[in-house]
DNA sequence: ATGCATGAGAG
DNA sequence: TCTCATGCATA
């Protein structure tokens, strides 16, 4: 795909300005040479790192009663120019770039069809409720780099710190102690460093997904993970909706330096141990840390009821923010089906998902359309759409020093004839992706073999869509 | 589906 | 400055 662009797209706004923290130009910093991997340049793609998984299937354990814990999940507020509007309203004026109102526009075509797919359950569902925290205004923007839209900004997402989400995280009703030293834990990374740091590319390891009897960590603890909302998986859906008790470790460590090959932290911590009393169930709500093999399969699952239902990624998304006052877009729901989010991200938004997939599932048939929650606001930079070429030398120097320093940006960027905020924009992104990265689909078939030992991606199921 | 971007929070 | 979560805009 991707031929060759010509010249640097770049439609580059030059006028944008810099906020706050104009980038100082500060000391460089050692490079520490990324092992050069067999195909580097382009894009690779990489599996998550919590993607290694070796699980052990234990026995099903589902449990019907479903606990809605009072999610009052949040998520850190950075969507400062999303602002209520009320359903009939049409999409704002505004907006230079024209394509501001695309995806409500979309959306609203969507549920028109919706509505023609007579066997459909319907576009939207009845859960209009939950606003109150819409209107919430946060923090007044100092320093916002575009000019603000004259209804100010106001933030859609309350603002929960880590310790909190993680709190939520566990927040069923059944903590054992072992959660609680945990949470200590999240709070000192320094003492999860303690714990065994996995290599941020360990996601390498996976293992063949298979069914075994009988539960058991590594650690002899006896878990039976019950979870809800597989409930609702239709019969020919799926095979295995598998519960097992292996967690992933690498989410809770908050430690916001999982620093990647900085050898530093990869810092997960594999003693997640928590064996669940069960004899009835209860942690519902997922609540629980999920591993990466049933975090894959609520994907799966997730994008299969979801498109049977007619949903699409952004209706669910603003779904979402309607009954949780966590409002997601389309990319962030995307990703969520694609594994393409931090394990620790995938673990907090998998009990909303998990919510309303049993909401939309059970009122699937209500009238109501999705409440209407438009994203709007001030500007955004221009996107610049780096060529291929400029790319390839990013790229490579990525692998040379992933982290450059100040002074390294700035020379890359004169060399490259980049904005220095663009280049140091792209490797912020490029790291990330280094990270998280997640074949999703599926691996690229005559792609590339990341390392040459691509991990047999478990006989997952086909790909939908 | 994904590239580039924003902003909070943490060092 | 960095990471991380997240999203607009675009391929």
């Amino acid at each position: 795909m991707s031929g060759v662009l010509s010249g640097v797209t770049t439609s580059v706004n030059r006028s944008w300005p810099i906020k706050s923290g104009a980038r100082r130009t500060t000391g460089a910093r050692l490079c520490v040479p990324l092992a050069q991997r067999p195909g580097d340049a382009g894009e690779r793609r990489l599996a998550a790192p919590w993607r290694k998984r070796v699980t052990v299937k234990g026995s099903l354990l589902l449990t019907p009663a479903i606990t809605l814990a009072p999610i009052v999940m949040a998520t850190a507020t950075s969507n400062h120019y999303s602002v209520l509007s009320t359903p009939s309203s049409a999409p704002p004026p505004h907006s230079e770039s024209g394509s501001m109102q695309q995806a409500a526009a979309y959306r609203d075509a969507h549920t028109l069809l919706q509505n023609d797919y007579s066997t459909l359950p319907g576009a939207g569902h009845p859960l209009s409720h939950a606003h109150q925290w819409i209107t919430a205004l946060s923090h007044g923007d100092s320093g916002a780099p575009w000019p603000s839209s004259p209804l100010g900004e106001q933030d859609v997402k309350p603002v929960l710190h880590d310790s909190d989400r993680e709190e939520l995280q566990n927040s069923s009703s059944l903590q054992q102690q072992q959660q609680q030293q945990q949470q200590q834990q999240q709070r000192h990374p320094h003492l999860a460093h303690q714990q065994a740091h996995h290599d941020a590319r360990a996601w390498r390891t996976s293992t063949a997904t298979t069914h075994i009897s009988g539960m058991a960590t590594s650690e002899g603890q006896s878990l039976v993970y019950s979870q809800s909302g597989f409930g609702l998986m239709p019969g020919g859906e799926q095979g295995g909706m598998h519960h097992h008790p292996l967690r992933e470790e690498d989410h809770h460590s908050h430690s916001p330096h999982l620093s990647e090959h900085g050898g530093g932290p990869g810092a997960h911590q594999q003693s997640l141990t928590h064996h669940h009393q069960h004899g009835g169930h209860q942690d519902q709500s997922d609540e629980d840390t999920p591993t990466s093999d049933e975090l894959e399969q609520f994907a799966k699952q997730f994008k299969q009821r979801r498109i049977k239902l007619g949903f699409t990624q952004a209706d669910v998304g603003l779904a979402l923010g309607t009954l949780y006052g966590n409002v997601f877009s389309q990319t962030t729901i995307c990703r969520f089906e694609a594994l393409q989010l931090s394990f620790k991200n995938m673990c907090k938004l998998k009990p909303l998902l998990n919510k309303w997939l049993e909401e939309a599932d059970s009122t699937s048939g209500s009238p109501t359309s999705l409440d209407k929650i438009a994203a709007q606001g001030r500007k955004r930079k221009k996107r610049t759409s780096i060529e291929v070429g400029v790319k390839g030398a990013l790229e490579s120097h990525f692998l040379k020093c992933p982290k450059p320093g100040a002074a390294e940006i700035n020379s890359l960027a004169d060399s490259l004839q980049l904005e220095k905020e663009v280049v140091r924009v792209w490797f912020c992104n490029r790291r990330q992706k280094e990270k998280r990265m997640t074949p999703a689909g599926g691996q690229i078939p005559g792609g590339e073999d990341m390392y040459g030992d691509t991990p047999p991606r478990h006989g997952g199921q086909t790909p939908v869509q």
